[in-house]
DNA sequence: CTCTATCGCAGGAGATCAGA
DNA sequence: TCTGATCTCCTGCGATAGAG
């Protein structure tokens, strides 16, 4: 059997049991077994002891592991396969792949924010948890992502490393899911990053955001109407058709309204505001709890311009711009019940606010205007003297243990 | 291991049975 | 009665779904 010649994927089948294959481990996670690991990734070749033929929607076979299955290192330079294979998906055709949980997706997509913020929250059992999200865009469709906690901060401190922005990122074995009717991809242990990776999938997007139609395809699947840039007092005229609406406007922070709570707590599964009643917080969700509720941004500041004066409430994407901090951080510096002082470092500062024109409470106040974001002038940012700068390694939490090989079958 | 809750299976320990 | 084989119950762990 020692001198059998290599099989290929292409060709295995199940019914038989002593295929020999030569394969590069793209992808290495912890799984569960009970005394085997295995090393880190590289190359190996296999006897297959078992085939077993798995009906599923992408691939004829799935390669099975048993006591049997012999494995050992080959030389770099004694094989060439990729070091790299992606099965790509279109973001459009995810939603079908988020009702099954068999298979992880490759995808690609250019990132729609201009700024990536890591979010800190309490789970509702109080354990602190780390996500960042953010959604790509692949010209056609559009999905949202979500990365957890190291995983998250792992990404985060990628994208801080001066890529060419807008970033191009391909994930490899996400998980796909629906989350309160969105399609969104998660990370699970087999999950990794690629940021700006020289790869021909990133390169032909590069080449389609240089085409004038990507970012007008891109606002037109988002449904972006333009938003209008007022002044104050062009604002305070706005008829009775632009409440719920967004404009855009440049102001001077004038003075932090101290006397008014600057933050609410926010249910964590619903993400409405979380009532305080008998010490404990419900909310209008359902009947239950929410023992650890998030704490968001809810700050009035009087805002300024040539043309007048206006009061803005920031809600809580606005007040973590603007103060380049959480709630909780905040509340941790300052320890007092009392309005924390560095609130007012804002004053005199000058922003451009997306403000949304809201119904105000009572017959005093008609409109209720609304910071939900600050406009960063960060993105798009085609600038040609930054060239992409494809990472060395992919980004991934590779551990010990079992393979799942799924897309090891396409190198062949 | 994302983390947690829950389900289901594997395997160990002890009980029971059959044959010498 | 002893010993080995088989059966049953229980526990712990792996797998999976769902949450934020």
């Amino acid at each position: 059997m020692a001198s059998k010649s290599y099989d290929t994927f292409k060709y295995l089948r199940s019914g038989k049991y002593d295929w020999k294959v030569q394969a590069r481990v793209l992808n290495l996670w912890r799984g569960y077994t009970k005394k085997e690991n295995l090393s880190n990734p590289s190359i190996y070749y296999y006897w297959i002891v078992s085939v077993a033929e798995y009906m599923h929607l992408f691939l004829d076979i799935q390669i099975i592991f048993s006591r049997e299955t012999k494995i050992s290192d080959l030389e770099e330079s004694d094989v060439f396969i990729e070091k790299v294979a992606f099965d790509f998906y279109d973001l459009g055709d995810l939603e079908e792949l988020s009702k099954q949980t068999t298979y992880l997706i490759d995808v690609v997509g250019v990132i729609e924010e201009a700024e990536l913020n890591l979010a800190k929250f309490k789970n509702r059992l109080g354990e602190p948890q780390t996500q960042i999200k953010f959604h790509i865009c692949d010209g056609n469709s559009r999905v949202k992502v979500t990365f957890w906690d190291a995983f998250a901060e792992l990404f985060h401190e990628a994208i801080e490393e001066g890529f060419e922005w807008p970033l191009i990122v391909i994930i490899g074995s996400g998980r796909v899911t629906l989350w309160k009717e969105e399609v969104d991809i998660s990370n699970v242990g087999a999950t990794t990053f690629y940021i700006n990776y020289n790869h021909y999938s990133v390169n032909h997007l590069r080449n389609m955001l240089k085409e004038k139609n990507f970012i007008e395809e891109q606002n037109t699947i988002l449904k972006k109407e333009p938003v209008p840039l007022l002044n104050i007092k062009e604002i305070k005229e706005l008829p009775e058709e632009y409440l719920e609406k967004q404009v855009l406007c440049n102001v001077k922070v004038k003075k932090v309204n101290t006397q008014q709570n600057w933050f609410k707590h926010i249910c964590t599964s619903c993400y409405e505001e979380a009532k305080k009643v008998n010490g404990k917080f419900n909310c209008i969700c359902g009947p239950r709890d929410v023992p650890y509720p998030e704490k968001w941004f809810n700050l009035c500041v009087v805002c300024c311009d040539s043309t007048g004066e206006i009061e803005i409430v920031l809600e809580n994407v606005a007040g973590q711009k603007c103060y380049g901090k959480h709630v909780c951080d905040i509340l941790d510096e300052d320890d007092e019940s009392n309005f924390p002082k560095s609130l007012n470092t804002i004053e005199d500062e000058d922003y451009k606010f997306q403000i949304a024109i809201q119904n105000g409470k009572g017959p005093m106040e008609s409109k209720k205007f609304v910071a939900k974001d600050i406009v960063s002038e960060k993105y798009p940012n085609n600038n040609d003297d930054n060239q992409p700068r494809p990472l060395e390694e992919s980004y991934a939490e590779h551990s010990t243990s079992t393979f799942h090989l799924d897309t090891l079958s396409e190198i062949n």
